[in-house]
DNA sequence: CTGAAAGCGCTTACAG
DNA sequence: CTGAAAGCGCTTACAG
């Protein structure tokens, strides 16, 4: 086994008091025996045992990171592991571990946490929920575990972080509304998805504010596009009043219409100009580079798990402050929404 | 606080010693015993505090995976999210939960990975390591606690889970050859990279294979293509005897290639064709669809996990079976190196 | 400033 | 089959 605690007092001839005392780095330890102490330290290269500190200061001085299945298993990639990093990035800072749960089916979720939470291996999770009514939530909060969600809740009292995605897909309309688009569409549409459905919400609002309307030919579901898209991309095309810009429900969609497009020799964005959401590292390596709303998920794993450990440290399980904590996003424009010469319309 | 076993026991009438054996699933208790115990952490909603557990069993029953700075800040984020997902799949199985560790810094991983083994916190760990001489790999070595790397080493006796990656070089260039190109060059080469100089490698040995050779103009530094490689690719186009197909190192530098080639109105696959690696979600909404070898990442992770787990059940540090685990992986042909009509080398 | 002691919530021989 | 007891490695009043 290890150097314990017992080992390094007998050393240094002190108790085991004296050198929790000088590792926990209180005052109150005579300059000689905390010199002593920290040599002894070195030269066995002693550390703590977190089990036994955690067992008896009732802190596990851990955090739980819950992916839900859909989440994680979106090709949505590069948003989860930017913000996995923002949020080790930011527990660690405190000293804190980070725990990664993901449930391959809603129940293996609430397993893992389960075991995290009541385990007590944890002190609080982040949950990262693509539907306000996610069965973990409730979970969550009937077991009095502190948690934060990244995304909405229909409830009251959680505390979240996210982005204002509903402003979000209003600026992302506005600034095709800007380039002189009379007839935009929106495509990726998943009603199961909360993000998207906000985002769609302000694509509309944009619309309305600005006298535009929109037609439902013009309004693409998310699995029109599972086969790649060229199909539903040909039909809406086809349409007599087709549209002349999309916005899309996030950058893999936008990249799955960009190919289809390709596809029937359509041109972005002379033909058609993009704008999609989260601005993943693919969005400039398009072609043409891809227009992006960016929702920043490092921020939003760095700012849960600031928020989280905020909560702990008061020991509060509600929210202080905010309820809803919300990260700035921002238009990133590129070559798919410039403006281009000539007339728009092409239709 | 929480429901503890002494709060069970006595409820139970019976003594913790008989909670103990019915939570751990033990034959020898009392059938009717069992059933009240059941019954009242039913009830009472019992659940074993994990740390207690781990304290007296000297068993953490978690592992760590620890990514280096470079592996996670590297754009290539697909790869590491769905190796998580691998990783912590596995883990679940076995009812072992799984820390992130992520060094921003060389030090700050090897603290971190500090915390969790020499702290107890978890029983080994998977080192992704981009580079073999990683100094975190000696660390785990001299600190005694199993590991397993993804990735090469160049010490003896380190068990690793890896893709053969100079096979997989060899092969991406093969299947250039194959299409008839006579003049392959390889972009996105990085000496800091292990698994890309293998990859280059096995380029190299392929067309030597073949009675190829290759000039030093063909090979481009992933420093070259920072700011895009529109740059670089003018120049490796503009030569006298330019190449008529490339291995790109990864599918971003893949991408960037594709982009670049692009925006000088040359086309792929038909004026140059593009192979890359990883075979990300990317690859397949690329204009055009990037031919890939797909490296598994999810494989990866999980019988990297695997791996480690196995090594724990056996209280065993060093590899047990092959010290190298190689994954299998394979070519995805997609458009980017499709044969074209007529001859194929334009310069 | 320091040490002996109690205790965190469990598991596991050991003796019945 | 069952319970009392020791012990896992720490922290923290408490009394000096």
């Amino acid at each position: 086994m290890s150097v314990t605690i017992k080992e390094v007092a007998r050393r240094a001839g002190v108790s085991i008091s004296t050198v929790s005392r000088v590792m926990a780095g209180e005052a109150r330890v005579r300059p000689e025996n905390r010199r002593k102490v920290e040599s002894i330290v070195k030269e066995m290269d002693y550390s703590p045992n977190s089990t036994a500190q955690s067992l008896v200061s009732h802190a596990a001085n851990a955090i739980g990171l819950l992916l839900t299945e859909a989440e994680a298993e979106r090709a949505n990639h590069p948003f989860g592991m930017e913000l996995i990093r923002g949020a080790v990035t930011r527990a660690n800072r405190s000293g804190f571990d980070l725990f990664i749960g993901s449930g391959s089916g809603e129940r293996a979720g609430q397993q893992v946490m389960s075991r995290l939470v009541r385990g007590k291996r944890v002190d609080g999770a982040i949950v990262l929920a693509g539907r306000h009514k996610e069965a973990v939530i409730d979970w969550m909060r009937t077991n009095g575990a502190p948690f934060v969600l990244i995304g909405r809740s229909e409830q009251e009292g959680v505390p979240s972080v996210d982005i204002d995605n509903e402003a979000a897909g209003y600026e992302a309309a506005y600034h095709l509304i800007r380039l002189g688009h009379k007839r935009i569409g929106f495509v990726g549409l998943a009603t199961e998805r909360d993000a998207v459905e906000c985002r769609f919400r302000g694509y509309k609002r944009a619309l309305r504010d600005n006298g535009l309307s929109w037609r439902s030919g013009w309004i693409l579901e998310e699995e029109l596009l599972r086969d790649g898209g060229d199909r539903a991309m040909a039909y809406l095309t086809s349409l007599l009043q087709r549209p002349t810009a999309l916005v899309a429900a996030d950058d893999m969609t936008a990249l799955s219409v960009i190919r289809a497009l390709h596809n029937l020799e359509l041109r972005v964005p002379a033909d058609m100009a993009v704008v999609g959401f989260d601005n993943t590292p693919l969005a400039e390596l398009s072609v043409p580079p891809l227009s992006s709303i960016d929702t920043g998920a490092y921020h939003l794993g760095y700012w849960a798990a600031d928020r989280l450990l905020r909560m702990l440290r008061q020991k509060k399980n509600g929210a202080e402050g905010p309820e809803r904590l919300v990260v700035p996003h921002k238009l990133v424009v590129r070559e798919s929404s410039m403006p281009v010469r000539g007339p728009i319309s092409p239709a």
